[in-house]
DNA sequence: GCAGTTGTTTTGATGTAATCAAAACAACTG
DNA sequence: CAGTTGTTTTGATTACATCAAAACAACTGC
């Protein structure tokens, strides 16, 4: 048996998306466990340490840089705070960013994805993607505030 | 008389935000020459610099903090490149990015503003404001890339 | 006009997030 | 199992931006 079963699918991610199967590139994978999550490179860092002492944040850098070019995970880059990661790909959906706490929730925009995806003027532009971001704050920190 | 005839509308407007109306920030704003310029802190200092010698980059980004917070300019803070700030607000229009050489483009988006400001779930949050950032090859990228 | 108060700018240090280069290393090929 | 290629580690370095305190200038009332 050449596979382990529990990392079944992540493995075959990477083989089939030309990437040499290794052990941080496992636990990176493996640290976004539902879909709707978004982690920094820091909270991936944490969450892959303890599996892999000998693992350093830069090495996670480069892990993540690499499943981003591959296609296996998404990069947000948020202003005003760290980039963070999501596995959810391939579909058009956007995200709503606490301007509180930072926190981050996947949306689809109500009217699906055309209309969102087309300016009124490219300037001659050939479009490659783009990105909504809707600001605001989550019900957690409205309470706070609110206070 | 007290007002310079060049700063007259420039002068106003800081007064009427509630700013004092100094040197660096005159300087700063008439920066932004036309409406659809985006000038990174750095760019805004090199037209700066020549005329208040005594200016650092520090009190640039001092005095475009203090602009935004007013509502004088408005911040844009793209992925991967270095935040731009622009003269042209209070209309809710977006931005196409060349992933080439980051210039960037006003556009409006071509079903108003409305649908692109109302995801189908809010998750709770109370909705403060949405990015839409389009991003693709200018026309003198895609030459580049051509030959 | 002039002095006091308040807000602004300057100066210098500091911080975060991320990238780069080269050496050590491990995964896949035959 | 050995060689090649790609990956990870290590350490230094960068870009961009913020913070704190002292020096300074703009607006108020006199």
């Amino acid at each position: 048996m050449t596979t382990d079963a529990a990392h079944e699918s992540t493995e075959g991610r990477l083989r089939s998306a030309g990437l040499k199967v290794t052990a941080p590139r496992l636990a990176v994978l493996d640290a976004f466990p539902a879909d709707p999550i978004h982690l920094s490179a820091d909270e991936v860092y944490a969450r892959v340490a303890p599996a892999l002492p000998s693992t350093s944040l830069q090495a996670v850098y480069g892990v993540l840089a690499a499943l981003v070019a591959s296609g296996l995970l998404r990069k947000i880059e948020p202003a005003g705070s760290a980039a963070r990661y999501e596995k959810r790909i391939g579909d058009n959906h956007h995200h709503l960013i606490c301007r509180g706490c930072n926190a981050i929730e996947d949306v689809d925009c109500v009217i699906g994805e055309a209309p969102c995806l087309t300016p009124s003027d490219t300037h001659g532009f050939r479009l490659q993607a783009a990105d909504v971001t809707f600001w605001g704050l989550c019900p957690s920190c409205q309470a706070a505030l609110a206070e």
